[in-house]
DNA sequence: ATCATTTTGTGACGATCGTCACATGATATG
DNA sequence: CATATCATGTGACGATCGTCACAAAATGAT
């Protein structure tokens, strides 16, 4: 719960009183590896924040796992578009690790935003962080090769090359699985 | 601004006093078209409701434009990453066309959702639409070949292909000008 | 420890796409 | 109307990447 509030302060100012508020909604739940937050069909009612471990999003494309985004420690893990409109989720939230999670409940969530502005800005700067990550995501594949999508990555976002396997990160960086195995046999 | 109280209506209830409000916040302006409506360097403190032409954002890789995205009739232009965390634009925004916005200030507009919960819950669910799209654009970049990629704007943004350049296009694609070019040609 | 299963590495080959070059067509401006 | 400027089409060629096939290594289960 701890890092969870410091994630928050970081975002903006939150009293103690807010914080009360907020905390008689959040849950503590745990995900063993392998297991599932999200499944596509659902419809996504929660966001979640990452304490330990991470995951994976990925949706179907003929048969093939196409891994679209991980959520590490301090991430919050969600479908917005789901979460949004309340249409079911084309992507599956997979625990890649056991994961230790806070839940957000979309539902009492807006409740306690109504009651409190403090926590609906907050709710308002969660959503601009998890939208302006999806917006840098989608700017590397124009006019980066393979290679320099994975030195991207690399440099920016060292955990993800050091915890997610070569299979998973293949495809989230869109290239086939031997390719990336060669980009990283050439480099040393 | 008749378009953007229906626009809002379509994401959720706002009684006419909050639409009032709202109201005393809102600035009719207008662009010429190859104007910027935001420049890289600049910090982004403004939401634009598109009412009439469209607008393209680019960022400049090695003296190459690269489009990232296109907003149209009823789209709301924004660079989110700048406008949540304050820091200078990567992207400019430019005019394709003469264009009429209606401008949300963002000091003003966090003043009016602190006011009115009806309002703030309208800013998330904006937020929540533009974030979703993004997240939507990004994952046509994974497991898609440049004709799938292409094939997928025709289907689903048909107006995309209608109305933006053919130069324009290719770089929002991911791919050659020369290309997409030989793309169109052999479809006929 | 052994075997099964999954993940990663590597070679060969072909398809796709980017680059360079230049031609053609469209649009704007005086 | 003439000309400059910009956008688009097209050919040739090479680089990159995906696919298929199989080997090697790592991981997990009994």
């Amino acid at each position: 719960m701890e890092s969870l509030r410091l994630y928050l302060r970081s975002l903006s100012e939150i009293s103690d009183t807010s914080w009360e508020i907020l905390s008689t909604t959040l849950h503590m739940v745990t995900f063993a590896r392998t297991t599932y937050l999200l499944k596509s069909g659902q419809v996504c009612n929660s966001l979640f924040f990452i304490s330990k471990g991470y995951c994976r999003a990925f949706y179907d494309k003929d048969g093939q796992e196409v891994n679209t985004s991980f959520f590490f420690e301090k991430d919050i893990a969600t479908n917005l578009n789901s979460y949004a409109t309340d249409q079911p989720s084309a992507y599956t939230i997979q625990a890649c690790e056991d994961v230790t999670t806070i839940q957000f409940d979309k539902k009492k969530l807006l409740e306690v935003c109504e009651q409190d502005p403090q926590i609906a800005l907050l709710g308002r700067k969660c959503l601009q962080y998890i939208a302006a990550k999806e917006e840098k995501h989608a700017a590397i594949y124009k006019l980066m090769t393979a290679q320099e999508r994975y030195e991207y990555i690399e440099d920016l976002y060292p955990h993800i090359i050091q915890r997610v396997s070569l299979t998973h990160l293949s495809s989230y960086l869109g290239i086939a699985r031997e390719t990336l195995s060669r980009i990283r046999s050439r480099r040393m």
